[in-house]
RNA sequence: AGGCGCGUAGCUCAGUGGGAGAGCGCUACCCUGACACGGUAGAAGUCAUGAGUUCAAAUCUCAUCGUGCCUACCA
């Protein structure tokens, strides 16, 4: 009984870490593949080893870490999978920055000890993001953590890649990729970001071999003509329906190029002459396949000019599209040049200008693994959610092209696929041959190219759970329950999830899918470092606390739009978190071990405001759990919110205050025991949302028992009392409040001080009303500041008093020598005026005879009560406000 | 070029066929036995624009404008 237990304001640092440590050393967030109990299973997406905390993280695992805690107190047995992933070319290029400040670089230690470094970055430095997601509160069963390049995972990896190369659905092939010149890989069409920029349309006219004249030719990029195999034109086009030759000499080159005709080319575009450049573009790759043609690289791996090039021989390409521009406007073949603007293709990593350029590498053949990925999501397997996101799914699988999965660097799961020095024979197998099967030669090669990370993390769902055996835990959790990520990585990541997991697991790697917002800056942009507006969660952490900063995510994250992250709104979410302190704060004043209400008092001992709070608290435990199961976490937290702070604190505490006070009394204790269940509940309801706050009152909330997190949802909770919905308590306290309301009301718009106590009178022709309204005068006269409400049939009204209607009935304010009559005269019409407002629409509904005949009865019935309502009032305020101007006069 | 969103109070956003909502901000009053990170009350919106469907539209349809994003091999 005293306030000495709790701070007057909330703070959070300690609290945190302290509950954390706890539930890590009572091992609370462990999963159990040994129990019967339901299995309610979701893996992380794994963040990159490299990385660290962002927004976009922050929203996604708190997200998790609400469904999961939700789940474990409705008595799931919950497996919530963590992990990071190698993120191959990212780590790469981290640990090779690293060896260049120290004059390094990786070629010097070969890849052996290469990949040793980077083993032991990973050990120094890996664990970052891990301990980030700890200071968020989530609830992952750590002792599982797993790493893309855990030897089961690798394990995984081998096992797939040679089952698909044996299925025919990985093939090696030399084909057009996007080359990153400065890391030195190949990348996936997925991993090249497009950006417009404005370039430069060169129209080089290619002359005719036989010297008559020439066809003019456009193109973006006049480096690569030092390729050019052929000039190709649509066999339709009349322009060059007769030529004398079919030949054109290649300027600078000299080199004769045949003329072909291809219903590729656009007639419409320029002077419909295209370039074909088969090493280093798409579409120049297929009309040369259709037409034969040679494909000389110019553009080298290492990004300069190759021998190729001939005199451009070792020049960057856009130093040497210079020289090329230069030397064609000096032979005058330079027709002019027009500003244009254009896609251009960057490294996702290094945001360096990828090239197209031709290349052998391995691909995954993804149009039989998409169909099923797809069909899956059609026919109800897999559910996304918000349902807006099947379409760009489904557009994406419907269009796949193959997936270039081979990557030139060191860190990563290096392809099982071993050359015979002898026979030149190829073996794809998971154990490491030591013999050529073909000719018994024992030099072998292994391919030195690694796996795309990305063709791990596809594994994820069901590699982290112990596959390719058959484990108790794939048994019991896999498919996963749900997937919670943003759309960004819909496709790197879900698509290929779902292609690999329904074609190794025979099943969907996940039930739901659920997409949330991306985060964003308060003007909508996304956050990045280069623009400046990043927010770092962990500032927001240290500065507000996590309870709040997760509330803040949770209370934004309506479906389908994005959020927009400002610190105000974290430090509205403080003040909740703080509020619950300070209720909970005044209820331990208050509670006893005796005043648990494990069982409520009989319903009869009950007051109204604990009757009324019970009902609430019954429908709002409904709305957070249905809210939670369809993944609406605004709607969520917006009803828990409401209910504490505006209905708990606002109304509840203050109306019981007068019992609690009431030393000894029957209606103390039945009362201490609404309070206990109610605080109960709304510690459990918060939990998912405010982990630390609420384990912390929670132990010192009398008759709880150790943590929250083996709480009961409390629908679900067999050892408490059921509560339900009291429609009545819920009538008959809206009533109270509303009175109280409107004397409020007239004492702020009259501007009369709150200390002062004033009378009021009650006249209602209901008796039914005025029995309540005398059982519950205290309460009234409490929390309106009345010192006397008498409560009276109709009759004479009280003279100079300010009035108000309520349910039917008047409400008389005595201000005698303090009423101020015309402003009681200005308040009573604009009162009026707005009844009025209202009444018009009304009526003019009930006027129209279409209205009555086709809208349902119901509606009718309703607009119907509503005028009745409508009326009376204008006409009590406008007897009134005749009674103020005469008595004014 | 296609596709998907968004445009509601000063700001940030809920609401998606029947009485315009919240948080922050703003105004007035108040340190009333937990909370000034608080309390009570109040002001504030042509629900982007135009047309249509409907008895009824912020909500459904179409168009327009503005805005954000995603996909794409038009040189």
């Amino acid at each position: 009984m005293s306030t000495e237990l709790l701070d007057k304001s909330y703070e959070p640092h300690d609290v945190e870490r302290r509950w954390y440590d706890y539930w890590i050393s009572e091992k609370l967030f462990s999963a159990n593949e040994e129990e019967k109990s339901r299995g309610f299973s979701i893996v992380i997406p794994p963040p990159n080893v490299t990385g660290a905390l962002h927004m976009g993280h922050a929203l996604n695992n708190v997200l998790q870490d609400i469904l999961c805690r939700y789940r474990r107190l409705k008595g799931d047995n919950v497996l919530w999978m963590p992990g990071t992933d190698h993120a191959g070319i990212a780590t790469q290029n981290v640990v090779e920055k690293k060896l260049a400040a120290e004059g390094k670089d990786r070629h010097q230690l070969g890849r052996e000890k290469f990949i040793d470094t980077v083993w032991e970055w990973r050990e120094e430095y890996g664990g970052r993001i891990i301990n980030q997601l700890k200071r968020l509160g989530a609830s992952c069963d750590w002792d599982r953590e797993r790493f893309t390049m855990d030897g089961g995972l690798s394990k995984a990896v081998r096992k797939v890649f040679v089952q698909l190369y044996h299925e025919g659905l990985i093939y090696q092939g030399n084909y057009i990729i996007n080359w990153c010149p400065r890391c030195q890989t190949a990348l996936a069409d997925l991993e090249v970001e497009h950006e417009d920029h404005d370039g430069g349309l060169y129209h080089i006219k290619y002359p005719f071999a036989d010297g008559t004249g020439g066809i003019v030719v456009a193109t973006t990029r006049p480096e690569t003509m030092l390729g050019d195999t052929a000039l190709a034109i649509h066999p339709d086009d009349e322009r060059y329906a007769n030529l004398s030759t079919d030949k054109v000499v290649l300027p600078l080159m000299e080199r004769e190029i045949p003329i072909i005709r291809d219903t590729y080319v656009d007639m419409s575009f320029g002077t419909g002459g295209l370039k074909v450049t088969p090493a280093h573009d798409p579409n120049d790759f297929e009309i040369g396949e259709r037409h034969g043609l040679d494909a000389p690289k110019v553009i080298g791996d290492d990004g300069k000019m190759t021998a190729e090039a001939g005199r451009f021989e070792g020049m960057d390409p856009l130093e040497c599209r210079k020289a090329v521009v230069a030397a064609l406007e000096e032979g005058e073949l330079l027709v002019k040049v027009e500003t244009h603007r254009h896609a251009v293709g960057h490294c996702y990593r290094c945001e360096t200008i990828v090239e197209p350029n031709l290349s052998r590498q391995w691909f995954v053949k993804a149009k039989p693994l998409a169909k099923k990925a797809a069909d899956a999501v059609r026919n109800g397997q897999t559910r996304i959610v918000p349902e807006m996101w099947k379409s760009t799914y489904f557009d994406w699988l419907d269009n796949i092209r193959d997936w270039c999965i081979s990557r030139q660097i060191w860190w990563g799961h290096q392809i099982p696929a071993w050359t015979c020095d002898g026979c030149g024979q190829m073996m794809v197998q998971t154990e490491t041959p030591e013999f050529c099967t073909k000719c018994g030669l024992s030099d072998l090669t292994q391919e030195t190219d690694v796996l795309d990370t990305w063709f791990s993390s596809a594994l994820w769902p069901f590699s982290t759970m112990g596959w390719p055996e058959d484990s108790r835990l794939l048994q019991k959790f896999y498919p996963t329950s749900v997937l919670v990520t943003a759309f960004d990585i819909l496709f790197f990541w879900v698509a290929r999830m779902m292609m690999m997991g329904i074609h190794f697991k025979n099943d969907v790697p996940f039930k739901d899918v659920y997409v949330h917002a991306l985060v964003r800056d308060e003007e909508g942009k996304k956050m990045s470092k280069s623009k400046g507006n990043v927010i770092d969660p962990l500032d927001i952490i240290e500065k507000y606390g996590t309870d709040a900063f997760r509330f803040t995510l949770a209370a934004f994250a309506a479906q389908g739009r994005d959020v927009k992250m400002s610190e105000k709104r974290v430090e509205g979410y403080r003040n909740f978190v703080n509020k619950l302190w300070n209720a909970a704060r005044f209820a331990f004043m208050h509670l006893t071990e005796e005043s648990r209400g494990f069982f409520l008092p009989e319903k009869e001992r009950l007051s109204l405001p604990d009757k009324w709070i019970l009902s609430r608290l019954s429908k709002v435990t409904h709305e957070v759990g249905e809210a939670i199961d369809s993944y609406r976490f605004n709607d969520a937290a917006g009803a828990i919110y409401q209910f504490v702070w505006h209905e708990f604190c606002d109304w509840y505490l203050e109306a019981i205050k007068p019992a609690l006070f009431d030393e000894g009394s029957d209606r103390q204790a039945a009362t201490r025991g609404g309070l206990w269940r109610t605080l109960r509940d709304i510690l459990v309801l918060l939990h998912p949302f405010m982990p630390f706050i609420t384990e912390e009152i929670w132990h010192k909330l009398p008759g709880t028992k150790g943590s929250i997190l083996r709480a009961r949802f409390p629908e679900d909770d067999e050892n408490i009392a059921k509560i339900e919905a009291d429609e009545g308590a819920e009538a008959e306290m809206n009533r109270i409040m509303a009175i109280i309301t409107v004397v409020r009301n007239i004492r702020g718009e009259m501007n009369i001080a709150p200390s002062l106590s004033l009378d009021a009178t009650y006249q209602s022709p209901d008796p039914g009303a005025r029995e309540i309204v005398e059982r519950h005068k205290s309460m009234i006269e409490n929390l309106a500041r009345l010192k006397g409400l008498s409560v009276e049939e109709p009759g004479a009204r009280p003279k100079a008093s300010a009035t108000a209607v309520v349910d039917g009935a008047s409400l008389f304010v005595q201000l005698e020598g303090i009423i101020d009559f015309e402003k009681e005269a200005e308040r009573l019409e604009k009162e009026i005026e707005k009844i009025s407002k209202e009444l018009n629409g009304v009526s003019r509904k009930l006027n129209n005879e279409d209205f009555l005949a086709k809208a349902p009865e119901d509606v009718v019935e309703k607009n119907r009560n509503r005028y009745d309502e409508l009326t009376e009032k204008q006409q009590k305020f406008q007897t009134n406000l005749e009674r103020i101007r005469e008595m004014g006069a």
